[in-house]
DNA sequence: GTGAAAGCGCTAACAA
DNA sequence: TTGTTAGCGCTTTCAC
């Protein structure tokens, strides 16, 4: 592969020169300039972008931590990251953490080797401590780690505010969360606080089910699921902190002879395509992926710029009403 | 941010035996190693990657390029592409072109100005000579560029043969055929092949709709459904070329008053996660997704030590019954 | 307008 | 066992 020095020779002109035309900076004769060009076409130059990032101490490289793009929610949010990074001239390194604590906290030590400009965190298997001195410009997905780091994330209260109203408003007597584990300090948690403040003050029926949210587990929510209906006959409303979730309570009611809207309603969360595959369609509370994404990047590019941004930052929820409620 | 000069001035040595002590390079003795070591930690010392790869004239950077990480097959693709990278000792670079010629073009010169080691093409809007001429490692899924670039799919004719038989010998009369634009020579066309095949050897009826494929335009899918089961209400199969179509397809079939499998069966393509959340559970065609991912990496890998491999690698596909059938 | 030289952080001869 | 030096490909003073 050429460098800066063959173009040089071949153009009969300093690397200087040539770094001149390539960068637009300073004077150079039209002449030099196209002999320029044209040494680096007949040569298919293309400048050293890791040179390059070694003196200008930036790589612009972000990192994406996840848990892993293959779930539908970080795949949506992975796909807007990428599209506004690439828009701001970033690349994006992914990262999927499987949720494995040690896998993440190698990831983290591979991006501060590799110099990456700025880390967006949307998995968090770790200890807290352990994400407070990595100086490095970042922002965390949906879990708050202290006041200096900052975090992004959708209104999960209101979120679970509006999925519990509505079954309230539709007349459900018994209705069951689904949500992830609570132990994490996440901010979806605050979905389950929702959800307990709304059927609580309005003296309806619940039942609050943890599942491990880990992905690779789907067969388990199927039986999750079909114990929860058969013990607790009488559920006719489901909440899940997720549309996937979602779906497999969908299916769960099916089998089990129920109709939904009818019988039991249901309301999934994140609005992912899935949402919209499924039959009847999925009533759910829609995130804003695409705003997440923007502003996930926005906030690394700012911080990047060495302007100070905003350590809280909340984006708001929607109810979609479709056909299962 | 700490560099070897800082650690070899604080440990009281030169540059040298501290790189020595990071590679385990060469005889240091232990008093000597111990030193470093301390001075690293105290310095919170993390050797820069960039000034490595600058000098090694290897990235270990692996770039993939997809049409759109959103969409569940390469979301699911990109996962164990990221894990088997990350086996390897590779980091990898998102791209998404978002089916865009000008933006999978400019990826491809980014990535060549980051010196990746190499990369998977999952992506393919251009045209055959701008894949030819990158002297790259390099593999590409379900696109045979030419004789020279090494292509990994899965076997394509099988998976459609394997769909059209069991609609056939199900006793379906007319089946629909959902399939990509077939314009693009992509591998996947010879589904239809194997479709057209199977279906003319056995006398059944049989109609084929082209689509775009276009993960953004999911809501033209439902109208395209609609109509066609419309105007061919004696459909009693239907063999889609994506989960996701096929879930529509369910949809739509639902939503005229028809009972799915009783009076239309239906088969998808890829087994994506979203073909269990249906209900009725998805009939599907199973791309090997995992092992896809692994051969991709293992491909690479190996052409980047140098080794011959060979250009055309198919992997198996398998029927995996469920309800639509 | 253009070039020579220094240096980004690291590794690899070659000496000592 | 350890240090000195050159150089990876590029940009940036500072001269000319």
């Amino acid at each position: 592969m050429a460098t800066i020095h063959d173009v040089a020779l071949k153009a009969g002109v300093s690397v200087t020169t040539v770094s001149r035309v390539m960068n637009n900076r300073g004077y150079i004769s039209e002449t030099t300039r196209s002999k320029v060009y044209q040494a680096m076409n007949e040569l298919n130059y293309q400048p050293n972008e890791i040179a390059r990032s070694l003196l200008r101490k930036q790589s612009n490289i972000l990192g994406l931590i996840i848990p892993n793009v293959s779930h539908p929610f970080f795949s949506q949010l992975a796909d807007r990251v990428e599209y506004y990074a690439d828009m701001e001239g970033y690349k994006v390194l992914l990262c999927n953490s499987q949720m494995d604590p040690s896998k993440e906290r190698d990831y983290i030590e591979m991006l501060k080797r590799n110099r990456v400009d700025g880390i967006i965190m949307g998995s968090h298997t770790l200890e807290i401590e352990e994400y407070q001195n990595l100086r490095s410009p970042i922002v965390t997905i949906d879990r708050k780690i202290d006041e200096e780091i900052p975090c992004l994330s959708s209104d999960n209260y209101r979120g679970g505010q509006l999925a519990a109203e509505l079954l309230v408003a539709k007349g459900c007597r018994k209705i069951a969360h689904i949500c992830g584990n609570l132990d994490l300090k996440m901010l979806s948690n605050q979905r389950t606080d929702a959800f307990l403040d709304v059927v609580g003050r309005a003296g309806v029926g619940h039942l609050v089910v943890q599942t491990d949210m880990n992905v690779f587990n789907e067969s388990l929510y199927s039986e999750l699921l079909h114990t929860l209906l058969e013990s607790n006959p009488d559920i006719d409303g489901i909440f899940a902190t997720s549309d996937i979730l979602a779906a497999y309570a969908l299916k769960e009611c099916i089998r089990a002879g129920k109709r939904v809207p009818e019988d039991v309603r249901i309301v999934g969360y994140d609005d992912v395509g899935a949402a919209r595959w499924l039959t009847p369609e999925l009533t759910t509370i829609r995130q804003p992926i695409d705003e997440l994404g923007h502003q996930a990047v926005r906030l690394l590019h700012r911080q990047i710029e060495g302007e100070q941004v905003s350590f809280n930052n909340v984006l708001s929820v929607e109810l979609v009403e479709r056909e299962t409620t």
